[in-house]
DNA sequence: TATTGTTATACTCTATAACTATA
DNA sequence: TATAGTTATAGAGTATAACAATA
């Protein structure tokens, strides 16, 4: 939207005498307006905080959730599938599963194909906290529905659908 | 969405002797289909590299260029109103702004109102590189049009415009 | 007392490089 | 030689706390 950015002009605020005005809301943003990329990032922002405050009490950030959902689905993936099919770099993905071996709810079991990788399973437990995981990760997308919309989150998944 | 959740039955994939499919295409991801946030997320990882990318031999990234773009919009904020607009640490615009004002694009002028502030300013030299960098930005956006369509693009703005 | 800018610390996340053990 | 997992490091980014100067 250069359109926008060009027919804006910046609102003088000299600091010698004007009175100053600080609210949010009387600060123009110019060009970001125009920029899908400052909105997608804010609300990425909102919908992460909201994923962390309503899965607060099981401590499960979104990441976490993401990979223990993944092997649940596909038991017996090793650590190079998960990395790559979610976008995580392999060296991190280590210390998440160190993390979640610790708290008993995946295990690394050897490969007796490839004796150099992992497969990944849940455990019992970890299945179970999953189902948890998983009534609470859809109360957390009620509250993304009820802070856009039904329509409009329906349109949103449909719009990012090739981003998965 | 969990019904979608609930309906997706894991594909086995035994680390015993089972062909491994471990190509991205093939790896369900099961609730998070329908959870916004991971969609957004991933989108949102897309649209800051295309940007990195699109700015990469001006060295600008995204959270500099809106720095850059609300100073310019609004000269003589204080660092705790930019930081404020933006939701940004006030601690971590700190670095951000040492980093501006020794590439000289930005000023802090001492308030004469207020001795415990800064008035921010664009330099000269800061107002002629922005007008680069916002020709820049508006050739990723482009991309992003590209990307995911027109309409799709500017549906995305208009669900998104309360989050800036 | 409260606020602005600053410094400092810790933790998350991203991006690399290098090492080991296997293939 | 290439790959899977690991370890290590450096740079963003986020979240706090505390401090000096000023209100």
């Amino acid at each position: 939207m250069t359109a926008t950015a060009a027919r804006t002009s910046p609102r003088k605020r000299a600091s010698n005498g004007a009175a100053r005005r600080t609210d949010a809301d009387e600060i123009g943003l110019d060009a970001l307006v125009g920029h899908a990329g400052y909105a997608v990032r804010r609300f990425q922002i909102w919908i992460f905080q909201d994923f962390i405050k309503t899965l607060g009490n099981v401590d499960i950030r979104p990441t976490q959730y993401s990979v223990l959902t993944v092997i649940g689905a596909n038991p017996g993936l090793s650590q190079m599938a998960v990395a790559k099919r979610l976008g995580i770099e392999r060296a991190r993905l280590v210390h998440l599963l160190d993390s979640l071996e610790q708290r008993k709810l995946v295990k690394r079991i050897k490969s007796k194909e490839d004796r150099r990788s992992h497969a990944l399973h849940l455990t019992a437990q970890g299945a179970t906290a999953l189902a948890k995981f998983k009534r609470l990760a859809a109360e957390h997308e009620r509250n993304v529905e009820t802070k856009i919309g039904k329509e409009n989150r329906e349109q949103l998944l449909r719009i990012l659908a090739g981003f998965t």
